[in-house]
Order: structure tokens, then C-alpha cells, then sequence
DNA sequence: GATTCAGGTTCCCTGAGGGAACTTAGCAGG
DNA sequence: CCTGCTAAGTTCCCTCAGGGAACCTGAATC
């Protein structure tokens, strides 16, 4: 809900951002996502104003990320379940936590954990490469134009740290 | 900035969603990490309230996300640089770019693509388990307690989707 | 008929964001 | 020496989104 619209920037962290880059967002996609279904639920246990529930969950049914379902007819109640578009905001979450349990954990531990039904063990998710399988971080990573970016001086994609950084105007002695 | 902190609460996404759950700081830190340092160029860039920047990037120092550098001394000037802490910002940036690639890339494809250094090719990138190096999902995975974890009814960890799908309350039909 | 419950809407008020002008400190040129 | 320029913020005003709480509606339950 950013006032200028993010949506028609051509980088798809903008996109992305224009819709779940607004806290109330993120969170009422964990909770839909961890089984809260329900609008009173949500609200509950957001703490959220009902009025802003009510905005953001029409937003996200219009983006397709959530739909509204009638779960009984009598009498008629309706709830909120996550699209497969939806479910693949999971990444974001899982990659939001895991910084948050690096950095944010205290002595006792992260406030959860993630276990992996296919290897049955905790894990602690990483980005990795689609091709290679093995990680990917800002270190050795680039990026370039892609086939539907509007490429020019003006595009902002993600980047290189390592390379931005070696560009960097360092300290300048007389 | 939500009006009610999200800090305290026993929870690695709203903890990290208390700061990173805002528009304008994402995209500061994709820009910072993009090669993007110097505070008029990342108003200019962003077309951001140069009132709201210096909040945000004085928020991103005090949490250690960014550092304020001199970086010449005549005459005096500053910039900022993601610390490590920043720069494993990464990993959710990633992820918010491929789910935007993914659902919001036109027919000519995404504005970027990210190539993976080590490997050498276009990587599409994915979360995967830091233990078998399988694509963790909303479908294969569950949320337990953690060590640092109120425990309790209260909880709210990121969880299991299939789990709550199967135990939504379905239509019950007369 | 009165109450409860789910799922919202409506109301008012404050405070965060947009926009643009102003400030400060150090050069740079004429 | 005076003016101008640039980087990096600040300050000011104004609007609109968010918080909070009350209200509404349809259906069931007491």
C-alpha cells in the first residue's frame, strides 16, 4: 500500500514488495499458512484492527493469493485458505525466519523449529541454486538483464555485493 | 513501525517482519546491496521522501543492518554498506524475487536473472533443506516448538499447511 | 424474544508518509 | 571575497492510512 504504486516498476522485488511488503501482509500469511483460517482468528490473534483484516484480506483475494471459502451453510461462514500462489510465499517466510532465528534468537534457541518430512530431520532452510543445488548468497551471485526487464541505466535488479562493493569509492588520501 | 511492536514476540517472522516488514526497507536494502550507497542516490533511485529515508536508514544502522561509512574526508562525505547481518538480507530478497519472477513475469520473461557464480549458469533460486539439500516447501515441512519458544497455545511458529488443510473443518453437508 | 456468534462496516482521531523548501559544511570558480 | 554547487540531512505543512471501538446483519440457540 505504498502510495506510489510499486507495481508497473520492472523488478520483481518491487512486485513482490507492492503486495507483501507491508507487515500486517507477511503476518497474516503465517497464520493462514500455520491453519488460522478464520477472520475473528486472524483478528485475534493479529491483534490486528478488524478494519485493516477486512482491507488487506479483500487485497489478497483479489491478487489470488488467498481465496474466500464457504465452509458451512448453516449457518453460511466463510474462511480464507491459501492459493498455490499463496503457498509459495512460504519461501519468503521460511528464508524471513531463518533470519530472524540467526540474528534475533536468544541463548535459549530460535522460537522454532522447521522439520523436513522428506529427510525426517530439522532444518535450517537455505537458499540454493536450482541448477547446482549448492548455495546462493550475495557473495557469489550476479545479476543481469533479463528477457522482460525494460534494461537501461534506470533498472534496478539484485546485484553483486562482492562486485559492488570492489566498485565502491574508497577513502580518498591527499 | 507497526504501531504495536512486533519485537517481543516469541516469533522469528514477526521479529524479523518488525523491521524488514516495510516497503521502502526492502527496497533499501536491495538497492544497498545492489551498489547503491550514497543517500542522495538511493532518494533519487527510489523516488522516496528524504525524510522517510534517513528514518529507515537510521533504523537499519541502529539495528545493525547497515553501516554509516565515511568514505572521503574532503570534503566529509557518508554512505552506507550492508553488514553482514544486512547482507543476508539476500537470502529473503530472493525469495520475494523469484515468487515475483514466478507470478508476475509477463510473457517476455522476468527483468532479471540471477547467475549463480559458482556454477556458472542462471540460477532459479530455491529453498532447500541445509541438511539433505531438498526443496523444502509448504507441502513437506512442519513447524515445531524451539528451545527459545514460549511454548504454548499462544505460539504462532510458521507451519504445517497440509496439516491444517487436512484438519479444516470441510463442508458439512446435511 | 433476547442473546450469541461470525464476519464484517462505520466512525473519529492520531500519526506516519509525500512533497518541497531550508540548512550546514566544505570546496570550486571568477 | 562572493557566489554557487553538492552531499546529506531537517523542517514544515497537509493528507491519508491505521488504531480503537462501536455498530450492523443474518442465522442459530436459549
Amino acid at each position: 500500500m505504498t502510495r506510489t504504486s510499486l507495481a508497473d516498476v520492472a523488478c520483481s522485488i518491487a512486485r513482490a514488495t507492492d503486495l507483501f511488503g507491508d507487515a500486517w501482509t507477511v503476518l497474516i500469511m503465517r497464520d493462514v499458512l500455520t491453519g488460522i483460517h478464520r477472520f475473528d482468528d486472524l483478528a485475534h490473534d493479529l491483534g490486528i484492527s478488524r478494519k485493516v483484516l477486512a482491507a488487506r484480506l479483500a487485497r489478497l483475494v483479489e491478487e489470488g493469493v488467498l481465496e474466500r471459502e464457504r465452509y458451512q451453510e448453516h449457518p453460511p461462514r466463510e474462511h480464507y485458505r491459501a492459493t498455490e500462489k499463496g503457498a509459495e510465499l512460504h519461501a519468503v517466510l521460511l528464508a524471513l525466519m531463518a533470519w530472524g532465528d540467526r540474528w534475533y534468537a536468544g541463548e535459549a534457541g530460535p522460537p522454532a523449529r522447521i522439520r523436513h518430512l522428506d529427510c525426517g530431520h530439522d532444518t535450517d532452510p537455505v537458499m540454493a541454486c536450482g541448477h547446482c543445488g549448492e548455495p546462493v548468497t550475495a557473495d557469489n551471485t550476479t545479476a543481469l538483464p533479463g528477457p522482460g526487464g525494460r534494461t537501461g541505466p534506470g533498472t534496478r535488479v539484485l546485484g553483486p555485493l562482492l562486485a559492488s562493493r570492489a566498485s565502491c569509492p574508497t577513502r580518498t588520501e591527499p
